[in-house]
DNA sequence: AATAAATATTTGTATATACAAATAAAGATG
DNA sequence: CATCTTTATTTGTATATACAAATATTTATT
């Protein structure tokens, strides 16, 4: 059933929700290939801009919670993507010279992803819907 | 941070399950008091409104998968707010009083939950956006 | 009628996420 | 300097969701 068809179609919880989730498989078969989900590929790609990057700093960007980033870091460190070097109460977060080589690899995954999204909703209406949502989600508590 | 401040505040997978998840927690505000999540609660709701209900119906309305549907119905099960009846191979769902006794509950956290966000976004805005992402959805494979 | 195919549902298992509590370190205050 | 408070991170636990496989039932086909 599509969701316009939905009795729920005006409901904002639920269309949100109904919307996440297909985009996020989108996303999942775009990065499938890699190994890793798109949640671990975002927070690993900031690692990469960001080498040492902080657990509360990658909280931030990513709008997870700390545990949350804990977790996801977890994971990217199990299959030698990142490591971890505590220095007092902080950790900073580097990637591995394995996560460095796919960097070509992930870039194909993310224009994968944008190319197909954009060939659906057309290049100026996904930019546009992104940034609306973007905005909305700021005014929200 | 804001989601506009973030490096993916440009990227659809982002910003659509940062706004889910925001949407997610401020419906579960006006939820809670009832003891039950946005999404057992609209399950529920399609449940009140046609009693007898089959699961496969209910993830196609919800657009959820059946296995999500059946966990839903357990919990449901277990608080003694829905029963199911066997019927070969085919399930029905039916609320119990204790639901229906609930209902004005639930209109009220429909309500609650409803006008924050028409407060915050324009009532006229939120509609517009919630229908936009409706149609979106439906153009995502 | 017997077997094969399709359908409906549940179960086993895995994932991403969050909240609350625990831990640990740093900074502030008396 | 000793204690208190704040900050950073992790851990324990719980939730919603999905996929794949199992189960059970109905329908179709030979």
């Amino acid at each position: 059933m599509k969701t316009s068809e939905s009795r729920y179609r005006q409901c904002l919880y639920f269309t949100s929700n109904a919307f996440a989730r297909k985009v996020e498989k989108l996303a999942l078969h775009y990065w499938k290939p890699l190994g890793f989900s798109p949640s671990h590929a975002y927070l690993l790609m900031v690692v990469l801009q960001e080498p040492g990057v902080q657990p509360t700093r990658l909280a931030n960007e990513l709008q997870l919670t700390p545990s949350t980033i804990t977790r996801l870091i977890e994971k990217l460190e199990e299959q030698a993507l990142v490591t971890r070097v505590l220095d007092g109460k902080t950790t900073m977060v580097y990637a591995t010279d394995k996560a460095k080589a796919l960097l070509p690899d992930m870039q194909a995954a993310i224009d994968g992803f944008y190319t197909a999204y954009s060939k659906i909703l057309g290049p100026e209406a996904s930019c546009a819907l992104t940034q609306q949502i973007a905005t909305v989600a700021d005014a929200l508590p």
